[in-house]
DNA sequence: TTGATTTCATACTAAAGTACTGGTATATTT
DNA sequence: AAATATACCAGTACTTTAGTATGAAATCAA
């Protein structure tokens, strides 16, 4: 019932991503630095935001990522959807899962139905800018002149 | 992100035995059968709710489980955080973890307890009397005169 | 054009967690 | 004593997690 490290550490990318100017591209080896993860692990979880239009990327000496829209139109959700998959807490609520043949009978379908929306909504009703208004209330963000 | 089979299969069994009278042993063969999970993993499920109180066991030929207190007195949340451990979506919010050396600047941690807040709050605001109740309804309790 | 930088795409691996099964011991009823 | 039933401890197969490793491809600057 945890949520992983390639969640955590999404959020903490896209936070950092977030600190820089609109079309700045931020290597994920200032990231790495910056956040203590590994740039190869780091790349995996950008080719997850990216491949979801999350995210730009551009390769080259001068390359990196971007945001692809301003902070405040990402919701905590959209990021942890990408990279988590989806925050059911049954395999059978999944869009995938095959039916389940218990459903007729299930007591507790409602329950875990219910779980998943009290999640979703609360991860939708949070964005990205309130991330990084955190990030910068708490000095982890260095300003810039 | 998922519930376990160890929590979800402890909800069923608990059913089971709302579905029975008070003072009334279930053995797990009869639950196995209901429900049909291995006698031998339900064995694990109920030491661990027989350790934390709430079910009542009995060896011997007429033994088995039963609740400890009536349906309406267990929550969903009593039941999963006992099987599953903490609700909580990150590791240092556990009880028994370190505290994080990131908690200075860790722009989700209020991000977390939110999330941890709104899902026990959830499971906490439906018991095991809703679930019997559903199970009712759906028939996979047969009346018994 | 060469070299440095950076992303992109897989493959691999060690450790941990999940979902069980098996065997023995113990308790109770008949 | 025999049958029934849980309790407890161990083991095991499988999957997931959390990375690391290798190398190719693209871009830019000198």
């Amino acid at each position: 019932m945890k949520i992983s490290t390639k969640g955590r550490y999404a959020l903490r990318m896209m936070v950092e991503l977030a600190t820089k100017g609109e079309g700045q591209y931020t290597s994920l080896k200032e990231i790495s630095k910056k956040q203590d993860i590994s740039v190869k692990y780091l790349e995996q979880i950008t080719g997850m935001l990216s491949k979801a239009g999350l995210i730009k990327s551009a390769r080259g000496a001068a390359g990196g990522h971007m945001l692809a829209k301003r902070p405040d139109q990402y919701t905590v959700g959209d990021i942890l959807r990408v990279t988590e998959g989806s925050l059911a807490p049954v395999a059978c609520l999944d869009e995938k899962s095959l039916p389940c043949e218990r459903l007729g009978t299930c007591a507790t379908i409602e329950l875990w139905q219910g779980l998943a929306k009290v999640k979703n909504d609360y991860v939708d009703g949070i964005t990205l800018e309130d991330l990084l208004n955190k990030y910068k209330e708490k000095g982890g963000y260095e300003y810039v002149i």
